[in-house]
DNA sequence: CACATTCGAAACGGTACAGTTGCGTATCGA
DNA sequence: TCGATACGCAACTGTACCGTTTCGAATGTG
């Protein structure tokens, strides 16, 4: 295909500004381009905007018209990874917790979502922006649940009155994120449960 | 001072090629040069030969004249971070696990160590031979010592014996990791110790 | 149709760095 | 002292990318 046409339904007809409209398919090539080479590895510094044009098939205009920098550019294509969270599951803190722990599984599993972590956790001094929509767009809503849930847990008396919260938090997502980052998963359908039993039983007998 | 002289102390007298020395001196500056930018988060990528040579106060030349490449580059420089491994000591499975947490806290908090373990975990595919020093120099030696410390724990019967060693060593290294990371740790004196107690005794009651 | 805006493509000047070479000096052994 | 090699420095060519501009074609509105 060369040439199709397409628009972007704008709902209010007054705001056209009148001329030929961007390209909505050309916008998502875009981000696609820039999200599939951050997946890849490629550093944001290498990544190079002449690459993206090359890799989407459009001008490098078409991406200056829209993108003032190339970090504006990572802003909105982060933007996009949506977060879809399930956890809210009114079963025992134990299952919720492994539904949890299934979600972290697969998106540790995602070259796309474990470089996106890498960058949130490497490149906050240098792109404070990016990595704050990061936070803000898959990291807080996360951590909210994960703590929500041992809340409950602790009142509930599922987990013990004691527990360190930022400990435990980090227990249960670093234990996921270093096992797959290390050995590499293998797709352990029964890799979320186990941790958790573990982790709740306790390492000692 | 400009110059002042610094020989490399050649044992064997025969071996030697004759004319002026290489100074042991540049070769540190470089080395010197290059982990203090890898651990200011400088991406292997962006940190040229130039500002390397520049911050080590040294030519290009004598730079090529040792390294033919980048990589080989870091690659030496990697292997010259030492791996200070202590926990050998004789007491109860518990305090050793604590003494290795501490360790891996200590090394978390550092810039340098965080950086290069950062490449260890992204640049795997484009720079496998950097990666391979780095987990032969520095995470090959860590594992095994607590992979034996968990066996022994096992066997000593101060560890279930139905244990999991994947996943424990995922939970004990990541949990200090994925604290550090997220919480920042503040040197958190009691940290090591907090996490070991309550990774044996269970999250739930 | 005229008009406005976007499209992809190409070219441009400017910057940064790679990797090489030459220069004058410094430091070794013989 | 002489030959060999290393040193820091500067200059050089070549490449890659930046960000901008120009161009002809495409695509919308009125």
């Amino acid at each position: 295909m060369t040439t199709t046409g397409e628009t972007q339904t704008t709902a209010s007809p007054a705001a056209r500004p009148a001329g030929r409209p961007r390209s909505a398919k050309a916008e998502k090539a875009i981000i696609d381009a820039t999200l599939d080479m951050i997946g890849e590895g490629i550093g944001l510094f290498e990544l190079s905007i002449e690459a993206i044009a090359a890799r989407a098939g459009v001008g490098k205009t078409t991406i200056y018209r829209r993108w003032s920098s190339k970090e504006d550019l990572f802003v909105d294509a982060v933007a996009t990874l949506k977060s879809p969270f399930p956890p809210p599951g009114g079963g025992s803190v134990r299952d919720d917790l492994i539904a949890c722990m299934r979600v972290f599984q697969r998106d540790a599993n995602d070259a796309r979502s474990r470089c996106v972590m890498s960058i949130a956790m490497n490149e906050a001094e240098r792109h404070p922006r990016l990595v704050g929509r990061i936070h803000q767009e898959a990291i807080e809503p996360r951590k909210a649940a994960v703590d929500a849930l041992l809340r409950r847990g602790i009142a509930t008396g599922e987990l013990r009155a004691d527990l360190d919260l930022g400990i435990a938090m980090a227990t249960l997502v670093g234990t996921v994120m270093w096992y797959i980052r290390t050995e590499g998963d293998h797709s352990r359908p029964d890799l979320a449960e186990r941790i958790v039993d573990q982790l709740l039983a306790g390492l000692a007998p």
